[in-house]
DNA sequence: CTGTTAGCGCGTTCAG
DNA sequence: CTGAACGCGCTAACAG
């Protein structure tokens, strides 16, 4: 059977309150101090945190919901953010809610079920509904990655990402530029795409034609479907800026299967790692990911407190472009496809 | 103010016990559902786990705990192991090791502190003495991909996976073949290193040279500095087997730094979608990873249930040869490095 | 089917 | 500094 104070009691003759002050750091008489220490070694005791939560109302936990578990960026996020609130004294649980906004809300009922005195979310859509359990329970949130209305965000300068990209490309001496981008559901998508499209616009003079810009599935498959596509539009463009890492994969395997006379250039996100498997090396925009979760971890840590003003925070983080092999941004004549 | 069964009783003059029994399927006549269902609503009411659990000694949710969080395959178990637990009514709470065994001590500790019914874990290394807050307790531990003595365990035919790589080497003429595989401290590296061992014996007569099956860190850096290593011998290997996914990646990636004359044929580890980044497209040891998750979460339900056998279970799932393009397992006249 | 009673393990008064 | 008593929100006996 598992230890409680009660166990200790009976080893050590002393009341449940010392105990109790024992493990909640109040002071007790050095002597007192080894018995416990005695018996909860010969016990293997070990704090029933349930209980302790339930009665002082902090579970010490907080949540972390995850738009999906399978990306370098949320589990970059979940990594710094665990370890910062660690050093605060906070455990973490980590829910994956699959780009499913039904899940995501069952999820954060899971969560406020389990006490947690705050949660961390990288959002699957815009609806803000899924959070109303947490609202009602002044369990504070902090969105990453996308800016939710109502609550406290940081996300990256997103349209300001995107015209780093189409100023390389243009200063290149690319004119028509695609862009392989989601559509406008979620704000993320929303931002880069409005973006692509100031940007050109800006360096260009002109808007994008609609065909270079049509929304893609954001996805691997995506982004390998929408890179054929903008290859074979009757003008094609020369250089393609991918709006996600899951797009710019996909379309470095399609990239990759193309004969070199066909290969426009190629600008994409995230992802340094993976950027050494692709000759060329690809130029990147790269967003501060230790950074965003640093600064969501910092400002969750203020709410826990009560600190921090009474408006929601946002705070938005700049990129940087990584550029790659400088080959691959010369334009060079290319040969028009046949069909 | 969050609600509690309190308020609940005060809207609908029941007792605790009638609405304790309606949040636990017990049977309660039609008028006095609607009554707790209404006033629910109203206060917005949930059931609080937390102390639910305390009562009841069942918290309803499980660990999993991950030697990383950065790595397909346990990103893939997670979502396995998730979905069919909460199919059985469990919610999960993930946590990363980060391939530190004092941290995955702490978060063992941490998860029995929340009071999980039971605990999946990849694990970082050998040592189980991490698990004895969860045996002590009697909370049911199933262990994935490494064999742990006294825990039910999921793991692959190690030494069959890389026989069947270095039976598909032989078979297209490869003489010299070496290994890209970590120091002989892990389970599974073990497995693999003695797997390839006696393969390369089987089929050619010869154990191979000890400079051709050097532990390497087990890493994309790992991975990369072997291949580069292995290339530079006086008598390189015509192919190369890496027995895991991070030193597959790095030596693909080195591969794609070589001329074309350099390179060794490759078979890897896992990851089936990077595999088409890189060309020619790798011969890859597939795992069964969804059915690793999956045998795994029955397992820890059956233990949940008090069923099963007395002793530890081990489940040992075979895996899958995926041949990639054939030009690279065909020995070509290779030219031999000048240093 | 419903209500009463008695805890689960712990933290927090308040006396001493 | 220590101990007794009470209650956190809920479940599990038992009566009724």
């Amino acid at each position: 059977m598992v230890a409680t104070y009660k166990d200790i009691r009976r080893l050590t003759g002393l009341s449940l309150a010392t105990i109790s002050k024992y493990y909640n750091g109040g002071n007790v008489l050095g002597p007192n101090r080894e018995l416990i220490e005695e018996a909860a070694a010969g016990l293997d005791y070990q704090v029933n945190n349930v209980a302790r939560g339930l009665r002082s109302r902090r579970s010490m936990t907080i949540g972390v919901v995850l738009d999906q578990l399978n990306s370098t960026f949320n589990t970059t996020i979940v990594s710094r953010v665990e370890e910062r609130l660690r050093e605060a004294g906070y455990g973490t649980i980590i829910c994956d809610a699959r780009q499913d906004a039904h899940s995501q809300a069952e999820v954060v009922r899971f969560l406020i079920g389990k006490m947690v005195d705050g949660i961390v979310v990288v959002p699957v859509g815009d609806d803000t509904s899924f959070l109303k359990p947490a609202r009602h329970r002044d369990v504070p949130v902090v969105a990453i990655d996308r800016l939710m209305p109502g609550t406290d965000s940081v996300v990256i300068d997103n349209r300001a990402a995107i015209a780093s990209a189409v100023q390389l490309l243009t200063d290149s001496g690319h004119t028509t530029i695609g862009l392989l981008a989601g559509p406008d559901t979620t704000y993320t998508m929303r931002e880069r795409r409005a973006g692509f499209r100031d940007a050109v616009r800006a360096r260009t003079g002109l808007l994008p034609r609609v065909e270079l810009l049509t929304p893609e599935e954001v996805s691997i498959e995506g982004g390998y479907a929408g890179l054929r596509r903008l290859i074979h539009l009757s003008a094609p463009p020369t250089a393609v800026v991918c709006a996600n890492y899951g797009l710019t994969l996909g379309a470095s395997i399609a990239q990759n299967e193309l004969g070199s006379d066909l290969r426009p250039a190629l600008v994409g996100f995230d992802n340094l790692e993976l950027a050494r498997l692709i000759r060329p090396r690809p130029t990147l925009v790269t967003q501060p990911i230790d950074k965003l979760a640093l600064e969501a971890a910092e400002l969750l840590l203020q709410r826990l407190n009560g600190e921090g003003p009474d408006e929601p925070v946002t705070i938005i983080l700049d990129t940087t472009l990584m550029v790659g092999h400088e080959s691959t941004y010369q334009l060079k004549p290319r040969v028009r496809m046949q069909r």
